[in-house]
DNA sequence: GCCGTTTTCGGCCCGACTGTTTTCAGTCG
């Protein structure tokens, strides 16, 4: 019985909720979940881990958690989580996903109504039965149908771009408002992630400001019946459909709610706990001492300094390693956008680009870029205006032209192959060895089980003629789950045949996901930040690959396309020699 | 259920907001 350690951490985090809804000791539902959280992101397999005996390794792994993996393992079931499951309706867990809606109220609705689909939730609220309960009324029930609607029309998560553009545009509003001193990004949009479910955004008072008025701004700034809660420190609304927290602090508690709202969760239970070790209390209003002083934060360097650790960028904060490498003074100097030498992975008019290749490559020069790896679509994306062998050999010559031209400035000449279904590359060898480079992406038949599609990719890494795998999971953020593949055995083809690794910055894909990237990293397989871009505009989704490469831990030496164009020169001609076409 | 610069038992981060309540429970982040 074969499981990945996210179908682990999936029975787990399903025996927590569970737990809850049952009513046992919440403390038994966190110890299950927090475990959940660190088996999905443990780099180890933990099937190996058990065969070796070392599950307990796993911090908040105790006897019984053993026992359930253990279980797991060798049945492919839990009989801990059938028994707790045995004893809701199917689904019920939906009802937590209303907001409002937490454990006590989906057992209240449950045991009293019957209740154990959203669908009846609503029918209940329209009955007007949720008013006779404990501890409901006719608000909690009206907020309850209204959480219900939004949930059915609101598409549930957000893409980095969207939720980027909508909080800066609330930023820029507040600090025009006047009410503010400084108007922040916080939460996960800070932090980056690939999708977003609300944002947080941190806003100082300006000296002698009421907060009344601040407020009432605040609250001004939602979408039409979207405004969630206005209080003394924090308005939430929904602003063009996405949840949006504002929180409202004084100047003297600048630095703490800025760490404090930026999240991770995870992460500050742990900053707080280390806090509280050392005999002080930390909030977002500051850190303070047990005779009730406080220590003065002028900045977030000064909060992570006063429980004995190095700031830590927000990218980091996820509660994976990050406090253990802050207080070693081990922690990573991430690769930056200052970093950055070469635009790996553009299309042109050739293709399905909207601008000629000497156009891309000025815009590149433009930002900054010293080199760029021109990469249109291969014969098979028909689709995409794919280029035959002999249009292939016609753009080299613009290329050649080009470089003369632009010099210093250098177009690497390559082509963006599909893999087709058997793993073969779309070209002859002889086509393919007139290039500098290839990235190979998958394109088609994307409905592949893992066996097949995992045999698909390795034949392509195999396969010395390839540079670089393209969107290597093939997902679309919000819209499709991408093939399921062996990502050990795909990352051990990698390094193995030291191939690069794209990581594709277009906002519908982030792909593959930043916690597949560290894991990569970790290993030595160089990573490239690649825009996809099909028009200028495009290359500026940089920025969204840069957070990721962040996240992932990755320092500029990880990233390929930090080489300056000599040893990317270098890189390309050794590649080449390594099949004897140089 | 887990764990130990406070500990093998007694805690387990901390606060805002809302609503149903006269002092607090539930939910959320």
């Amino acid at each position: 019985m074969a499981l990945d350690n996210a179908d682990i951490a999936a029975v787990l985090s399903r025996i927590a909720v569970f737990s809850e809804l049952a009513g046992e000791n919440p403390f038994k539902a966190r110890a299950f979940s927090s475990v959940a959280r660190a088996i999905e992101k443990h780099p180890e397999r933990v099937e190996d881990l058990a065969a070796q005996g070392r599950l307990r390794e796993i911090h908040g792994v105790g006897k019984s958690i053993e026992e359930v993996v253990a279980d797991l393992l060798v049945t492919g079931r839990s009989g801990l989580l059938e028994d707790l499951m045995g004893r809701f309706p199917a689904g019920i867990q939906d009802l937590l996903s209303v907001s409002g809606m937490g454990p006590k109220r989906v057992k209240a609705v449950h045991e009293n109504l019957g209740v154990s689909t959203i669908g009846e939730l609503e029918y209940a609220c329209r009955e007007n039965r949720l008013v006779a309960l404990d501890g409901f009324g006719e608000k909690t029930q009206a907020n309850i149908l209204k959480a219900i609607e939004f949930r059915k029309r609101s598409q549930d998560s957000r893409l980095f771009s969207d939720a980027l553009s909508i909080g800066e545009d609330l930023v820029a509003l507040a600090v025009k408002s006047g009410h503010f001193r400084h108007v922040q990004i916080a939460g996960s949009l800070r932090r980056g992630k690939s999708s977003f479910k609300d944002i947080d955004i941190l806003a100082i008072l300006a000296p002698g400001t009421g907060t009344d008025g601040a407020r009432d701004f605040l609250a001004s700034l939602s979408d039409p019946d979207g405004i969630i809660g206005a209080g003394d420190t924090k308005v939430s609304i929904h602003r063009m459909g996405l949840q949006v927290d504002f929180r409202m602090v004084s100047a003297g508690s600048h630095a703490s709610a800025l760490q404090h709202f930026t999240g991770s969760r995870e992460h500050n239970t742990l900053l707080r706990s280390r806090a509280k070790a050392r005999g002080l209390k930390m909030n977002e209003y500051g850190i303070f001492r047990d005779d009730g002083t406080d220590i003065a934060c002028p900045d977030e360097e000064a909060v992570y300094r006063a429980v004995g650790l190095g700031w830590i960028p927000p990218e980091l904060r996820e509660a994976d390693g990050e406090m253990e490498a802050a207080e070693a003074g081990t922690l990573p100097v991430l690769v930056e956008a200052g970093d950055l030498r070469g635009m790996v992975h553009v299309h042109t008019d050739w293709s399905d680009g909207t601008r000629s290749v000497e156009e891309m490559a000025r815009e590149c020069r433009k930002r900054g870029f010293s080199w760029m790896c021109l990469s249109d679509h291969s014969r098979t994306a028909s689709y995409a205006g794919g280029l035959d062998a002999e249009r292939l050999v016609e753009q080299a010559e613009e290329v050649k032209a080009l470089n003369r031209k632009l010099s210093p400035f250098r177009i690497f000449h390559g082509v963006e192959s599909d893999i087709l279904a058997d793993g073969s590359l779309d070209y002859p060898d002889g086509v393919l060895d007139g290039l500098d480079f290839v990235i190979g992406s998958i394109h088609s038949k994307l409905t592949m089980g893992k066996e097949e599609a995992t045999k698909r990719l390795l034949s392509a890494i195999a396969n010395p003629r390839l540079t670089v795998l393209g969107h290597a999971s093939g997902r679309l953020l919000l819209a499709r789950e991408g093939y399921p593949f062996d990502e050990a055995a795909v990352l051990d083809a990698l390094e193995a045949h030291g191939t690069v690794l794209e990581h594709n910055c277009n906002p519908h894909r982030l792909d593959p996901d930043w916690s597949l990237l560290r894991r990569a990293a970790r290993r030595g397989i160089p990573i490239s930040i690649d825009p996809d871009a099909h028009d200028p505009e495009g290359l500026d989704d940089m920025r969204f690959g840069l957070t990721m490469a962040r996240k992932a831990w990755c320092t500029p030496e990880r990233i390929f396309n930090c080489m300056e164009v000599e040893e990317a020169d270098a890189y390309f001609r050794k590649r080449r020699e390594a099949f004897g076409t140089s």
